[in-house]
DNA sequence: TAGTCTAGAGAACGCACGTTCTCAAGCGCG
DNA sequence: CGCGCTTGAGAACGTGCGTTCTCTAGACTA
């Protein structure tokens, strides 16, 4: 029972992260999460106290969900600098599918920001960790700033995230994959990693 | 009696649009805009007939006010590579300012995209003004494709306005700058605009 | 079988907020 | 003076929603 409580709360959890991301957070209340997964209000507040701690669960598994589904589509690239060009590549991959709806971040943001202290520590951690991949993966490169790069580089996505969800097209992260091109050819990162 | 309603109601769209861009629009109450602008309620309900009317004036006026803004930044300089970096000097000296909270129309969108036809309109014509702002920019210098040039901007515009509103500092601002010269650089556009 | 404990379904509560209504005060006009 | 119209301030209403409470039905135990 334990572990089936802790199946319930991860299919809650799954109910919660589709509709939220698809139609917002504050779009969606607690009934229709119940309705959704198919529970009653008691255990769901048995899983989650509170909707503020169900959308911080939220933003967790969102956070893990984008991490591992980028380390995954760029597991066997080998250059370093296709790897940098597979972010974009696999952005637009993703914002061409049906339920993309841009960064859960930012729309949390934008929606929580102002009274929901842990909202924005989730999404700053979000988007640091995300900055420390690019680091990772800029300092594979023979860049001679990879820390600029990698500050550049996260410019980028949140630029193609943004255009990609408000413009409803996919076609930003091709802008941004090359503007990508570009900086690698310009920052030396062209040559094989140093070692 | 005509002017002093006509001036009621600016008054009170200044009000709304601090506290709007300030807050966000959900937070913001009517009953807030009322006290803020020292006007009874009847009087906000003759000027705004309701809230999603003064939330789409409050968009035109910030999409006006960053227009004007910006070209006033940019009169004066001559050269056009200099004018398309200065876009981002003045995006640098905006998120630098206390009440800096982002672009209005992000923000908005991420709220009430979900539920609010007149708000997801009111962003894409901001966005594609101020795309076709870029493009007229963009084809003032020597580069060789500048519609795909202006894409490329106003990626890196949404960029440092999302990086600059989570992070809380300009530095997006000048990474998005930086991005932007090397763009210039590669693009062609160092040589005199053509005849 | 009788008693007790649990869980589920949904009603109910409290609050926030957009919008409308009430009521009284002020003012022009016959 | 007296009548009606407008205005302002705030109460009131309806709705939505997060959270909690109630009531009933079933299961387990002695």
């Amino acid at each position: 029972m334990e572990t089936e409580d802790a199946a319930e709360c991860s299919r809650v959890l799954a109910v919660a992260d589709g509709l939220f991301y698809a139609h917002g957070i504050q779009a969606v209340g607690m009934d229709r999460i119940r309705d959704a997964a198919g529970v009653s209000l008691k255990r769901l507040y048995r899983c989650f106290p509170s909707k503020a701690a169900l959308v911080e669960a939220y933003l967790r598994t969102r956070d893990e969900w984008a991490r591992n589904e980028l380390s995954a589509y760029l597991t066997g690239i080998e250059s370093p600098r296709e790897r940098i060009l597979g972010v974009f590549d696999w952005l637009h991959a993703w914002a061409q599918g049906a339920d993309f709806h841009g960064c859960a971040f930012l729309n949390a943001y934008g929606e929580l920001a102002s009274g929901s202290e842990g909202v924005v520590r989730a999404v700053r951690d979000h988007k640091s960790a995300l900055r420390r991949y690019l680091r990772h993966l800029a300092g594979t490169t023979a860049a001679r700033d990879p820390e600029t790069l990698a500050a550049q580089l996260a410019l980028l996505l949140d630029g193609a995230l943004s255009g990609a969800h408000v413009s409803g097209t996919a076609a930003p992260a091709l802008d941004a994959r090359a503007v990508a091109a570009t900086l690698l050819d310009a920052s030396g990162a062209g040559r094989p990693a140093p070692a």
